[in-house]
DNA sequence: TCTGGGGTCCTAGGACCC
DNA sequence: TCTGGGGTCCTAGGACCC
């Protein structure tokens, strides 16, 4: 049977949602009306563009690009600090006015939403709800989003990319050849900076080149992906909407230095600091982790991950940071300047489902310390907040990033 | 004042086993 | 002298997404 699926996508959600916030506090301008991105801080190493406003995509400016680039582009632009507690405010409104319309709902990012209505139409058209959606988001939440309206996820995901903002668009396989055929290559979801060149290479210019070139040649040169792109580009999806929570399969944070590290013992005390963090999220999410990753990257921006099975799965802090230190020695070499240091853990599993005859088997007395010490001070953390209560004490990653001005 | 951070999935080579 | 192949696990790195 057809699906009816929509994809609702908020419009420069970022900016949006700052300028929203702005207005509420008093602000006299829209920083949606004028030349603004929402950026990352250059005095700390991180200034990207996060997101950008229609005056300032007029001037050629692209969302990940460098502040530093943006600004030559647009000399009065205003920059503005990302703020993720408004943003997940405003992303979980959206989520319940849009649980209205289905249950079967997933929710794609911060700001995108598939909706399966294969049997929640009711009376009405899907294009129909479409149409209510965008209009009472507008109304109720502030914000203008664009959707997407088809018989699967992907093609739903190409419409609502079409002409924005604030608009609703069909994208019907008879409109395939009209609507996606024209574009180019680009666009396609899932082709990014490094395959485009090679289709370009190839004489495919447009979705509608790869939708007729030979599925057998791009699986030769492109494997799976090569696969995937043919039946994209001819509007072939059948994956399903994702309408229940899934468990993370690995957890990782890491952080930009304010300044380059070239040695070992400031590097632990970094390696500690973010292992607690993502420990402690591993722990919120009643997991284990059977794998620990190290990922560094030098000034030069050369990134190097290296990665170590541990004995069995567990989520004590000392436990995956000794595991981490391990790896990071073996893959450090002293002197080298250090840019970014970050800290995953992979193949998790679900703590109840391990058996627990066997892990206590391994389990010895200190261990049963360790996971105490993690509980209390988890507990700590809860109550008295994150930042408060770390381990290490003056081995806090602040020691390391400058506060927030 | 150059270049974020959090993810998922895939590939490929080597080790190891049968 | 010649000389398998299939499967799984582990690890490093790449490509892509928002």
């Amino acid at each position: 049977m057809e699906k009816q699926i929509l994809h609702v996508d908020v419009n420069n959600a970022f900016l949006s949602w700052t300028a929203i916030d702005m207005l509420k506090k008093g602000s006299k301008i829209d920083i949606r009306d004028i030349p603004a991105v929402i950026g990352g801080d250059e005095s700390k190493r991180s200034g990207i563009v996060l997101a950008k406003s229609p005056k300032a995509k007029e001037c050629g400016i692209v969302t990940a690009e460098t502040i530093y680039q943006a600004k030559l582009k647009c000399p009065g632009l205003q920059i503005f600090p990302s703020n993720y507690t408004i943003y997940r405010e405003n992303s979980n409104k959206l989520f319940k006015l849009l649980s209205e319309y289905t249950d079967k709902i997933e929710r794609f990012s911060i700001d995108e939403c598939f909706l399966d209505m294969t049997h929640y139409l009711m009376n009405s058209t899907l294009l129909e709800k479409g149409i209510e959606i965008n209009r009472r988001v507008k109304n109720e939440l502030g914000f203008t989003v664009n959707v997407g309206v088809a018989h699967n996820k992907l093609l739903a995901k190409m419409a609502s990319d079409f002409q924005k903002p604030d608009k609703v668009h069909t994208l019907w396989e008879e409109e395939i050849p009209t609507k996606m055929w024209p574009l180019p290559v680009s666009e396609l979801f899932m082709l990014g900076k490094k395959t485009v060149p090679k289709l370009y290479h190839m004489q495919i210019k447009t979705i509608g080149d790869l939708a007729k070139s030979d599925k057998t040649m791009l699986s030769k040169k492109f494997g799976k992906h090569g696969i995937m792109m043919w039946e994209y580009a001819n509007g072939i999806d059948n994956s399903e909407v994702k309408f229940q929570k899934e468990k993370p399969k690995g957890i990782g944070n890491s952080v930009t230095l304010p300044q380059d590290v070239r040695n070992i013992e400031q590097l632990e005390e970094i390696l500690l600091a973010i292992t607690e963090q993502v420990t402690y999220r591993l722990r919120k999410e009643k997991m284990i982790a059977n794998v620990v990753n190290v990922q560094l990257r030098t000034k030069d921006f050369i990134d190097k991950t290296h990665q170590r099975k541990l004995r069995y799965a567990t989520a004590n802090t000392k436990e995956i940071y000794n595991k981490a230190k391990e790896i990071l020695r073996e893959m450090y070499k002293n002197g080298t300047p250090i840019r970014l240091v970050g800290v995953r853990v992979d193949n998790l599993e679900e703590k109840e489902h391990k058996q627990i005859s066997l892990f206590d088997e391994i389990k010895d007395e200190k261990q049963e310390k360790q996971e105490k010490l993690d509980e209390t001070l988890d507990m700590l953390k809860e109550k008295y907040g994150y930042q408060t209560i770390t381990r290490a004490g003056k081995m806090n990653l602040d020691n390391y990033i400058k506060p927030k001005k």
